[in-house]
DNA sequence: CTGAAAGCGCTTACAG
DNA sequence: CTGAAAGCGCTTACAG
């Protein structure tokens, strides 16, 4: 026996652990499904992901939705098929039955980033109401009356929020604006529409004097398009945006942001999906994290007359 | 028989996967390791390597090396216990041994962005001495005379090519230089080690008036580095640099860069792989990608005299 | 403590 | 064409 086993170590043996995995159920996997592994919010999350998964002996298996549905759902199919164990989920809009299909299969699964409010599972969102409200305080703060948001028209309710965020903030100034100042793109063609909207903004009668992006993303092109038109940051136009990317400190007016506290919101995701794979009985839990607002050059006052 | 087949589909019945991979030896999963998905760069090759994967029904599990050996082997040995059928890897250094003990093992693999001279496998790579070849020519053309280059200090041959190739686009004007102009730096603060090439670099005598970057995230510090310094590009000093990111562009002066062709090269890696895994004695296949020079502002002529 | 047997859920070759 | 049997490589409970 003990000669077998010296052997077996000899001749470089490892175990099938799709056999284990057969008998035991188990094959430490964990399906992720994001947006776009590309994006760099989403690349940074399931860096940490992989890494807080790493630590308790799973392994990450992966797709990427395009906000799409039916993708999302063969993904998920997909995922579900190669037995992950559980599955931390970033869902597109009407992802709703998919959820509740999941919650039947028993399947252990925890949304990360996105939730739907009328579904009780396990879920780790940011505090997107608060983190919106914050920005534009600050940016209210800084002497801007005409504070503008350009954010998603989405069925997303995290997204619905940072706009809900906005509103609460104006209205603490008694500035209930027209709409004028809230735009909400349909991201067919989101470039061009992020410009129309700056455009049009800045072409008010009381034009627009500062700007929040409601992700990293709708920044990126409103910067790009903004270094284009040669708009003064913040003097001309002031800007803060949600997610903190590297990219923004290219930028002459390095951007006031909305970190997100990933490292600490997917450690929780791993957490929260390893005990419901343990348990499976608990009761789901819902965890939302602050964002901490990262002042820089580009929400600097406004010089014009307030 | 029909009935069963008729109710199977109304009870929802999906086949266990492991099952049967355990009987077919077939996972249709591909295991990728990459330094690190967080990076852009990576990030974008995921995609497209996930997006090629699918549309042979194959769903990628991956993890990230942080270019350390030791990591590096304990991934790999994760990702093949859990049968992937064949793997897609970007190796750190030194994992010559490794590569060699995957070919025993007769493990189907194919390396991407990288790879070992002295070892006859599959790979996809770019031609980084022409790259960095036509990306010197140019900052040449532009009237420069004195171009650097900022690299990394790396045992990796697709690395040191590219200091090759701009070293031998220098001979081409007769410029022999001391050294002074190439920076191979060690990586472990790249971004103090950047600030110091840059400072060097404008120090000098005769100052360099053109630098190569050798990465994007080598870019990305010196580019925040010259932000600070209110370095005037390309004026005082022209840019060019590998990769392309969304982030050169919110720079005042967008960048020249070395634009590689990763989807074509996605596609094939994940091509070669397949025929691999099915035709296991196939000669192994060695693909090198033309990157594209991408002009833009950061390159400008000098203002100074020549 | 060791070793033989059953079974995880499939596929595949074979008998009916 | 259909159905029963063997076996993929493990683990686990059980007998010796």
């Amino acid at each position: 026996a003990e000669r077998i086993r010296a052997t077996a170590k000899a001749m470089d043996y490892r175990t099938n652990q799709i056999a284990k995995s057969l008998k035991t159920n188990r094959t430490y996997t964990i399906g992720l499904v994001l947006a776009d592994i590309a994006n760099p919010f989403s690349a940074a999350l399931a860096r940490i992901l992989e890494d807080e998964a790493d630590c308790f002996g799973y392994t990450v298996i992966f797709g990427s939705s395009d906000e799409n549905p039916e993708k999302y759902k063969k993904i998920l199919d997909a995922l579900v098929n190669r037995q992950a164990d559980g599955l931390i989920l970033s869902p597109p809009q009407h992802a709703e039955a998919e959820i509740v299909s999941l919650q039947q299969q028993q399947l252990p699964f925890v949304l990360i980033d996105r939730y739907f409010p009328g579904i009780n599972c396990n879920y780790v969102v940011l505090n997107n109401f608060k983190a919106a409200y914050d920005a534009t305080i600050h940016l209210l703060q800084c002497g801007h009356t005409r504070v503008a948001i350009l954010n998603y028209a989405s069925d997303l309710v995290h997204l619905q929020e940072r706009t809900n965020g906005y509103r609460a903030a104006m209205q603490t100034q008694g500035l209930h604006e027209s709409g004028a100042l809230v735009h909400t793109l349909p991201a067919i063609d989101l470039q061009e529409e992020v410009a129309m909207a700056i455009n049009q903004l800045l072409a008010l009668d009381q034009p627009a004097t500062a700007i929040l992006f409601g992700s990293n993303v709708i920044a990126m092109h409103g910067v790009k398009y903004i270094n284009e038109k040669n708009i003064r940051v913040p003097d001309q136009l002031a800007l803060a945006c949600f997610d903190e990317t590297d990219a923004f400190d290219l930028f002459y007016a390095p951007l006031t942001c909305l970190r997100q506290p990933i490292k600490p919101m997917g450690a929780m995701a791993v957490k929260l999906l390893l005990d419901a794979i343990e348990h499976p009985s608990n009761e789901p839990q819902q965890l939302q994290f602050d964002a901490s607002l990262i002042v820089r050059a580009s929400s600097g006052r406004p010089s014009g007359p307030a």
